[in-house]
DNA sequence: GCCCGTCTTTACGCGCTCTTTATGCGCACA
DNA sequence: TGTGCGCATAAAGAGCGCGTAAAGACGGGC
């Protein structure tokens, strides 16, 4: 799901976090020292640093001072000093979050989250290019050659579905599922007169269609430029 | 620097709190109750909601899950609650940090911190232009061609709402919940009736709406210059 | 109490969209 | 070569979403 850097010298703690981690379907990597640490963010920037500030090498603080020098990942400290002064200068310091020790562990696996949940380790494009055709799926507009094309609602509903799933087949099910509803999973004629329609209003040559390619006996699939 | 409402319902917390992000150059709005925060949010989201999880007149997190089906506003939880149950609910729901009482209040400026820089500091426009019209967010003025256009109450509410959200489209149930509130988003007459009205008044051509567009059975869109 | 602007509600008709059906084409298989 | 199946394409009727006007309800100011 995420790759998160563990940073503490104690070999228990690493353990312990790198299974609660692991049982939450993340890739752990661990290091025991700050050098290392702030070594393998430059090297691989991981999605998130978890970073216990009590290190033997050298101060937590400077940890994050370095990683913040080369990365943006977020942080998450972990400290057994619970002074309100440490916080705060982790904090400023550039970490997202710092959690005192002894820390529970649902609360901390839910505070990962949280750092998770804001960085979107895949920046997923909100607009899908095809040819001359551009989906914009955030902002539902579609655009062919720059210029804006009229999508009835069913057209869009069916369009968006295809996109969202770019470059992998949708079969007739899935899709008349998503678009109609359960009800009708079997009116494949739908998708035949859509398609076809979305054919004639985004495809250069509606005959020869590159964009909504028909897997036979299958379903439909929509082909991008990075597929 | 920045704009923060606090909801809590004891006068004392607010009066501490309005005094610290005063004097961190903060502008504070205020809010008794948990209706009352998910109102202020949805008419003029601010930069960041401190909530406090014990309200007179709903449960803290239902208030954190009203407020995120509105809006990306990052919600810092204060709570006298330190289970690590409700932390996890509430970090879950969509709150960014959680900090339980008693609190340092240097502690809490720097997680206000954290929460605000990593807030999209980009400034949003607060004037929106499209074709000859002009929308000042902040003032809450109209113009046309330099003119400034007289609207009424709901003709503002709902050309704002549109603003706030310029070159997305906002379904027909978004807009009526932002503008007449949770009871009349069924009441998509008043959106044909208000929708007109600001047509006649903004668009060179109200039967060939540029600005305000309609995505049929779906809803409206503010087209801007820059969209 | 009256006036005027605003909001709400109702009514109507046009035009688009969805649905449905019919027809044709190509391919696989016997 | 005929048959059947899946898919493409065209077309037409029904339904309703949307735009528009206008009347009634409401409320605030003088």
């Amino acid at each position: 799901m995420a790759r998160i850097l563990v940073v503490d010298d104690e070999a228990q703690i690493r353990r312990f976090l790198r299974i609660s981690l692991g049982a939450n379907g993340h890739a752990v990597a661990e290091a025991e020292t700050g050098a290392e640490a702030v070594a393998l963010v430059r090297a691989d920037p991981p999605d998130l640093v978890i970073l216990d500030l009590g290190l033997p090498d050298m101060d937590g603080q400077e940890v994050v001072s370095a990683i913040r020098e080369d990365s943006a990942v977020p942080i998450l400290v972990l400290s057994v000093r619970a002074g309100e002064g440490d916080k705060v200068e982790a904090l400023d310091r550039g970490a997202e979050d710092y959690v005192a020790k002894p820390f529970g562990i649902a609360e901390l696996m839910a505070r990962v989250r949280v750092a998770l949940r804001r960085s979107p380790q895949a920046p997923k494009p909100a607009v899908v290019t095809a040819g001359g055709v551009e989906i914009d799926l955030d902002r539902r507009i579609v655009q062919r050659d720059g210029a804006e094309v009229r999508l009835s609602r069913r057209e869009q509903d069916l369009l968006f579905v295809l996109a969202r799933s770019a470059d992998h087949v949708l079969t007739h099910q899935q899709i008349l599922r998503a678009v109609w509803g359960p009800a009708h999973v079997e009116d494949t004629a739908y998708l035949r007169v859509y398609v076809n329609q979305l054919r004639q209003k985004l495809e250069a040559d509606a005959t020869q269609p590159q964009l909504i390619v028909t897997e036979p006996g299958v379903g439909y699939r929509l082909r991008t430029d990075q597929g």
